[in-house]
DNA sequence: CGGTATCCCTGGCGATACTG
DNA sequence: CAGTATCGCCAGGGATACCG
């Protein structure tokens, strides 16, 4: 079940890139999604387009340097689309390219999940340390 | 939009844990979840009941400390179950709980639709570098 | 504004060895 | 089998300074 090694059955594209693999191309997109940064930056381009600094805002935490890395590797993915315009002083935005749109909300599925279901975790470890 | 500090209106519980603010718990439990080792952790328990080493080798690539860490961390957080029989030798199961394997499913879609995707990231990939 | 370059250090992680 | 303990490396990431 999904361990395609050489060819894959037409009509089962998706397991031609497993990410159960150690070494597959996929894994390597699948953290730079799921990353501390890269999930939050998504989540984020997915309400707007937003400047360099506005994202930084809204990102609380991030500095300018992984926000910047993380742009990269999204554009490079072609998740994330770079628009400059050449005026000083400069005027870049970030938003989201159509597969980017789609696994934002895949994202944002999960964050309100995992939101919504905080007190029901709180609880788990609340119950987990007291048993030690 | 979804930045309460203080209090939360009825009908939007998932404001009170939002994940954009730096020391919200809902950050540190989806980085557990979307950590490289988590998410691969959570879809492979979404498949089977599986065994410390079968879950090991299932999730090529992770170490005994970090897929016993990850373990530990999302058990913590009740999204895995740990059903350990004392006889000799030990015999561990691992399992997903009901909000376990909501996550997983959210986890699984992410990486289904990364998987299918891969040719297209793969083509973005080269005319960024192309680009350069 | 929108970055890149540099420095530096912590802690994530792998490797190895050991235990019940 | 199912882990814990210990060590040590190096890359991820923060802080700061600087550039177009």
């Amino acid at each position: 079940m999904g361990r395609v090694t050489e060819q894959v059955a037409a009509g089962e594209p998706g397991d031609a890139f497993d990410v159960f693999s150690r070494d597959c191309p996929s894994r390597l997109t699948l953290e730079h999604v799921t990353g501390r940064w890269g999930i939050l930056t998504l989540s984020a381009l997915a309400e707007d387009t937003l400047r360099f600094n506005a994202l930084r805002r809204r990102v609380d935490g991030v500095s300018e340097k992984m926000l910047s890395q993380t742009l990269q590797a999204l554009e490079r993915d072609g998740l994330v689309i770079r628009e400059a315009q050449p005026v000083t002083p400069p005027h870049v935005e970030y938003r989201l390219s159509p597969l980017g749109r789609e696994t934002a909300d895949r994202l944002l599925d999960l964050i309100r999940l995992v939101e919504g279901r905080m007190p029901e975790v709180l609880a788990a470890r609340g119950r987990y340390d007291r048993a030690r």
